[in-house]
DNA sequence: AGGCATGAATTCC
DNA sequence: GGAATTCATGCCT
């Protein structure tokens, strides 16, 4: 027999296996900080590839685990290929999994799952009641939440957004700005951002970041995109009830905020062939709508070059800093921005990751 | 025979 | 109308 171990945020996580396959996966500690003595280890070739691939899930780059697990013609084996077979962000109910097997044992699928002996690559996490709640887990309910939240990460990062990259003369402008180099002393320049697929799901989403802190908005959100699927459209929201709105988290006037856009006749998509100054002028007409919110939609809907925010608090807090001042008035605003050629946008996402970047860790 | 990491219908506030 | 209860269910040990 050979074992591995990997520290990840649920634990420290030891894997065995025999000379042909992958045999079990087991939190030992699950103090994320631990102490665990790695030293001992004799990994093979399956330990090594093992490890590889779990990095990359918890990174959220794994689309499907491919390790040699040894499956047999029994029922429960039949059952558990079937689910290794899925893919990062699928979800399915005890109920469907003896379906895709031929049969109507939902409640052995669950004993089969309570018995698994590699959770997270036979990823009995994806498994669900068919009433929506989530189910019991072995290591927890809340762990098995948090996993189906990684999932769901992954697939908004894939489905409802994409990578954007700042052009070599915005970066050249950034890294050789007089004060503004003096962030690289203690991070890399960022290169890149995400923009929305549409500019009616970036303008919800920033409904949904106003007022609430960055990790709780980060949640809601994610539980939103899933509820609709990955596709954030006027279409879907209308179809969706205000409890299911509610039961994520999304209430108050943010829940109004969002009815306001989703029943107001702008055509979104077509805002981007306007100036700045006509699309604040539409957008905020919307009520629940402030100039903050139209800049973030200019630069995470519209990929604007150009968006810096006197209203954000984080920006001017970072500029106080690298200039050293104890407030900035709007014209010291203006004169510090006209420094920036044009090219505010690359300031704002690296003045962001530099005052927060335990938040934006993931860019 | 008795236990389930469930499902669905029914009953109870 | 939704939480709690009840009974059905197939496979497991």
């Amino acid at each position: 027999m050979y074992e591995g171990y990997i520290n990840t945020k649920y634990g420290v996580i030891k894997i065995t296996a025999d000379d042909k396959y992958l045999k079990e996966l087991k939190i030992i500690d699950a103090d994320s900080n631990s102490k665990y003595n790695f030293e001992y280890n004799n990994e093979n070739e399956i330990i090594k590839k093992t490890k590889k691939q779990l990095k990359a899930y918890f990174n959220g780059k794994l689309d499907k685990f491919d390790v040699p697990i040894y499956f047999d013609d029994s029922f429960k084996s039949r059952v558990l290929k079937s689910l290794y077979e899925t893919s990062t962000g699928d979800v399915l109910t005890y109920k469907l999994l003896a379906e895709m097997n031929d049969s109507k044992a939902h409640r052995a699928v669950g004993t089969i799952m309570a018995t698994n002996q590699i959770p997270i690559i036979i990823p009995c996490h994806r498994v669900i009641r068919s009433d929506g709640n989530v189910g019991s887990y072995y290591y927890g309910s809340k762990m098995k939440e948090s996993l189906l939240l990684l999932e769901a990460e992954y697939l908004f990062y894939k489905k409802s957004v994409k990578l954007m990259e700042f052009s070599n003369k915005e970066q050249e402008m950034l890294i050789n700005h007089p004060v503004l180099k003096k962030m690289f002393r203690v991070m890399k320049p960022i290169k890149n951002y995400i923009c929305y697929n549409t500019i009616f799901s970036c303008l919800v989403s920033q409904i949904i970041y106003q007022q609430i802190a960055y990790k709780t908005a980060k949640k809601q959100e994610l539980l939103f995109y899933k509820l609709c699927d990955y596709e954030v459209n006027q279409e879907k929201l209308m179809k969706i009830d205000d409890k299911e709105l509610k039961k994520i988290g999304i209430s108050g006037f943010r829940l109004k905020y969002i009815r306001n856009v989703v029943n107001s006749n702008i055509d979104f998509e077509r805002l981007s062939e306007y100036s700045d100054d006509k699309i604040y002028e539409i957008l905020t007409s919307i009520k629940g709508i402030g100039t903050w919110t139209v800049e973030m939609v200019l630069l995470f809907g519209m990929s604007r070059s150009h968006v810096i925010s006197y209203k954000d608090l984080i920006i001017i807090n970072g500029l106080k800093q690298l200039y050293g001042l104890d407030d900035i008035s709007m014209s010291k605003f203006n004169e510090i921005v006209s420094t920036f050629n044009n090219f505010e946008s690359i300031v704002s996402i690296n003045l962001w990751y530099y005052i927060e970047k335990e938040y934006y860790k993931k860019y």
